[in-house]
RNA sequence: CGGAGCGUAGCGCAGUUGGUAGCGCGCCUGGUUUGGGACCAGGAGGUCGAGAGUUCGAAUCUCUCCGCUCCGACCA
């Protein structure tokens, strides 16, 4: 067996290294549907933990959830010309309801529809129909509504997890009376995604707002957080719109204020996608696989029994079971323990390499010898695959919320670590061009290179920034807000600029 | 959507100048084993991505289509 579970590994070809980690740890695989991926159970499990937190978040800062339709007039996206313009190119179209079967035996589309139906890309347009419906007076704002749904966009080159033509995601969409409140609300989300990015993922990420080009088709502006993958490209994680009236005009979202004026909502939307899967992927897996934050695991601690006689078995697994429902009355992250015991008639290796590959944070093993000491055995994920330390039974029970706490920590550290070691402050366009390498190969790249990093530097928000970083494949993914103004002036333009953006390859 | 590469068993692959398909791992059965991916023996599993063509005969040659991967364009 190789030293390792994954192949090739990271620094081997990291693009393969990510497709066999997802196969590996059964997250999810192709289907049959152009573009479009299976979510296996384990992958779901995982969404439904954030799904879980995100929704708990989303409640305590005063949204409920509602559901739109899947299908949106077209109609409806004409709307808005800069909306529409920007998701023309990805849109699929319904333009049939009925299916007739031909002579050949083939399914023939009939019954043209008379205005044709597009599935959603994302619903501004119809989710703001309905808004401008339920608005009235300013008692009825602020309205702070979420969608859990799934929506299409025609990829042209699709990538698990990262990028497909159908995905699931939420959006949440408001609308506030006055603009101030609408840009809180903006802000107050991406602090939301970064939390939960920072605290349940153990991913480290920067917020702030995009440059003018990478903004959402009809935002007036555009925050995300961005997080360096571990081939040191940015991953767009979240992101957060302040679409000021431009919805609201076009769909006639209004109310009367307290003093009888008729005026226009401020609106936003906000989300985060399965993308985040595929980022939790390449923020923390290695090659052995798999590698969960605790407070996403779907399990968080296996028991694996070993045993050879009927006798022993019995007792093992007793042992087991009855550590498993202590475990379980022990809490983190504000939930029971996530405890399963293994007990498929499975070889131990076998079982374990499983386990590792799913990136399960903790392996227990109980067997005789244990029994009779009264301890356990215990591995960490974040460990080599075959160190194990012997523990009392009482002892692990007590330290177990303690042991998950120190390995979601250790995690964020590690990956906080990683994107430290990859980030640099330069001040000329030159240095930036040393820095990404004049292309990939010129890098002395091969398919597992680190793409450079994260390059703080000082850039205008102007399209010669961009034209000038083209030939690098780098584009300016945000600019932080956190830490202290830095007026400097733009490597590009030599105008003055007041803070740093930050550069990068992305996915 | 452009360029390149690839589609052969669940996974990874071999298959020569065309002659009807194999290896490793995995899977099933039996046995020996078992505290970190065991060993022996036996077995199941493939319309060779799809369709058409050339040929006595196609995994192999030709064409078309589909899909996947990488690069690019594009992508809140």
């Amino acid at each position: 067996m190789p030293d390792h579970a994954i192949s090739p590994t990271r620094a081997e070809n990291y693009p393969e290294w990510y497709q066999q980690v997802v196969r590996a740890a059964d997250l999810a695989e192709q289907s049959p549907v152009r573009g479009c991926m299976v979510i296996k159970p384990h992958g779901y499990a995982v969404w439904e933990r954030m799904q879980g937190i995100l929704d708990g978040m989303f409640k305590e800062t005063g949204h409920q959830n509602a559901y739109f339709p899947l299908f949106i007039p077209l109609s409806y996206l004409e709307k808005e010309a800069q909306h529409v313009e920007g998701f023309a190119k990805e849109c699929a179209v319904v333009t049939h309801h009925r299916l007739e079967l031909g002579p050949d035996g083939k399914l023939i589309p009939t019954g043209k529809l008379e205005e044709p139906l597009v599935v959603r890309p994302t619903s501004e347009t119809i989710i703001g129909a309905m808004f401008a419906k339920w608005v009235q007076s300013w008692r009825d704002l602020p309205l702070l509504i979420n969608q859990w749904a799934n929506v299409v966009r025609w990829e042209m080159r699709p990538r698990l997890f990262l990028r497909t033509s159908e995905f699931l995601w939420q959006e949440g969409h408001t609308a506030h009376a006055t603009r101030d409140e609408a840009v809180e609300e903006t802000l107050r989300m991406l602090d939301v995604y970064s939390t939960f990015a920072q605290r349940d993922l153990a991913m480290p990420v920067i917020r702030g707002p995009k440059p003018a080009a990478e903004r959402f088709p009809g935002a007036v502006d555009t925050y995300s957080i961005e997080a360096m993958m571990q081939d040191g490209k940015a991953l767009q994680a979240g992101t957060s719109h302040f679409l000021g009236q431009n919805f609201a005009k076009a769909q006639e979202i209004k109310f009367s204020g307290p003093s009888g004026v008729e005026e226009f909502c401020w609106t936003t939307s906000w989300g985060v996608s399965t993308r985040l899967i595929g980022a939790v992927i390449m923020t923390h897996a290695d090659d052995d696989g798999l590698v969960l934050p605790p407070r996403i695991a779907p399990v968080q601690i296996v028991l694996l029994p070993i045993h050879k006689t009927a006798e022993e078995k019995e007792a093992v697994l007793a042992c087991c079971r009855t550590l498993a429902a202590e475990l379980a009355t022990a809490r983190y992250g504000d939930q029971p323990l996530r405890v399963k015991i293994d007990s498929r008639d499975l070889r131990g290796g076998d079982k374990v390499w499983q386990h590792i590959k799913q990136g399960v944070p903790l392996r227990v093993e109980i067997g005789p010898r244990d029994l009779a000491a009264g301890a356990l055995s215990l591995s960490r994920r974040d460990r080599p695959p075959r160190e194990r330390t012997s523990m009392p039974v009482a002892e692990f029970i007590a330290a177990a919320p303690g042991l998950l706490e120190a390995f979601q920590t250790g995690l964020y550290a590690k990956a906080c670590q990683f994107r430290e070691a990859h980030s640099v402050r330069l001040e000329s366009m030159a240095d930036v061009i040393a820095f990404f390498g004049q292309s990939e190969q010129e890098a002395g790249a091969g398919k597992g290179a680190i793409q450079g990093g994260f390059a703080h530097v000082h850039v205008a928000d102007v399209p010669a920034v961009a034209a000038a970083l083209e030939p690098l494949k780098v584009t300016v993914r945000c600019i932080p807000m956190e830490g202290e103004d830095e007026p400097g002036v733009c490597v590009v333009t030599g105008g003055p600029v007041a803070r740093r953006s930050i550069l990068a390859r992305s996915y």
